[in-house]
Parts: structure tokens; sequence; C-alpha cells
DNA sequence: TGTTTCGTACGAAATAATTCCTACCTTTGT
DNA sequence: ACAAAGGTAGGAATTATTTCGTACGAAACA
């Protein structure tokens, strides 16, 4: 009944990013569980979550368990996989493909912690090998 | 007339970003010429075009110089500004705010080559002075 | 000058995305 | 057994986004 397009990567709405979100955080979860984390960030109706986790069901973006009357939902893909094709989208369409200049960017911001700075030079000595 | 929002930082819709990507490469331009732009990609009517730009300069994402009668539409906000504000908020909600893991997530990808590497590496040493 | 081409403005239609109302079923607690 | 609380399913309403038709003015040119 489903019209899933597994081959297709995904394109998440802004609303789906959300929820996709509390269920990278939280794991597998129930309708009720995502809302009331939604529900620390905006104000936002139990059905609605609902209905939006249904068409994403729908999508075949989530899967979910009904053998209980209280169903979990799980994200399909796996997070890794999105983000890295949501980030590729994101360079490429921002810096042109240039993972560089992305990073520069990065660096030059305050977004970019002591601790960040870190990571990468280990990152870095570790692609060296 | 224009609503213009200038102290909030924009949120492009997909359209509007096709739209700015063709103006941030072109420099200041016609309806034309972005139009002609978006064609090598898609296929776009003309007034669609112009209505979307129209709509931006609206909402104060463009400007536009109306004193001949081809208007010449270009880009309110830095280049790097606007791209600085999506690509933290990128980083806050993929990666919770933790550009580390992006350049690493980044780095782990075929997405960087070789000259990216480098081009980071000059980066840090810079930084580290 | 007349007509064709190219431009803007604007409303409205078509789609996509989001939100919520209502119905109805199951579980829980009295 | 009954009421209350909490679930799902769907449709419908709303809002946001995208697309395009039509009107009409200015420029190009035969």
């Amino acid at each position: 009944m489903n019209m899933k397009e597994q081959n297709k990567p995904i394109e998440p709405t802004r609303s789906e990013l959300e929820i996709l979100q509390v269920l990278w955080e939280k794991g597998p979860s129930t309708v009720r569980a995502v809302n009331d984390e939604l529900l620390k960030q905006k104000d936002v109706n139990y059905t609605t979550t609902l209905k939006l986790m249904q068409i994403m069901a729908d999508k075949g973006i989530l899967k979910r368990d009904e053998r209980q009357m209280k169903h979990i939902y799980s994200v399909v893909e796996e997070e890794e996989i999105t983000k890295a094709h949501l980030l590729d989208k994101f360079v490429d369409s921002m810096y042109n493909g240039s993972a560089g200049k992305l990073v520069m960017q990065l660096l030059g911001n305050k977004k970019a912690s002591q601790q960040d700075l870190q990571t990468i030079k280990d990152l870095l000595k570790k692609l060296e090998e």
C-alpha cells in the first residue's frame, strides 16, 4: 500500500527534519514521546505530529511496529546515511561541491570550538596514514 | 511598501535558494538572465522566475534597480553572511552544533578531495598563529 | 506607422506542507 | 459496567510555495 521509493534519496521537509532529529536522538519512539519532545521547542498539537509521522511512514522515511496499540516509529535509513546525503547536497549547492570552502567558512566562524579544532587535527592525522 | 524584516535572518525556500545561487555566481542580473540560467537545470517559465524574484524583493532578500526598463536585481545580504547563517543552522540542527562532527562526516565522505584536505591543513596552521 | 518582441504587474490556479477536528477503538481506573 | 484517558485513522481546512495566464506598456524594427 505504501508508495515507497527506496531508491531516490529522501528530501525531508522542515517539519519532517524536526521529527527525524528527535528519533535520531531518542531512538524508536511513540508519537507521544516525539510530540512531548517537540513541545519543548514549539507549540504543536498531538494529532499534527501523528499525522506527520504517518505521512513519513507512508513515504518510507519511517517504519513502524504496529503490534502494540502504541505504535513504535523508527527511522528507516541509517542516520549517518541520511546526514551524509543532506550534507552532500548542502556542500554542492552552497559551496559548489567544495568541502574545503565549507570548512573554511566553518572555521572562520565562532562555531568551531578549540575542541572542534583538535578533533579535526586528529582526524587529518589519521587520514594521512 | 515592502515588508522588509531586516533583523530576522532569512530562511529562503528551495526555489529562492536556486535564485540566490544564480545571483551569487553571476552578480546583479535581470530576470531574463536568471531565468536563462535556471533553464539549464530545469524547466521553468519566465514569469515564474519573475514572480519569485518580485516576492523575494518584497521580503527584502533582493533589491532592484528600476531605473531601466529591465530591472536589475541583486542580493541584499552579503553572500558570506547568508551562507554562514545557513551553515550555522545546518550544524546546529544536524550535528547538534558541533562543527567537529560535521567535518568528521565530511572527511569521511568521498566529498573531500586531496586539495580540500590541503586547504584545511593550511587553514588550521594559520589559525594556530 | 504597425506589428512583433520583450518587459513588468498582478491575480489566480495548482501543489506542497502543515495543522487540527471528529470519529471511533482500547486501556485504565472507579 | 461505566467513565475517563489516551490511542489511531482520516478528511478537511489552512497556510506556504510554486506556477502560470492575462493585461498592458515600451522598445525594436520592417
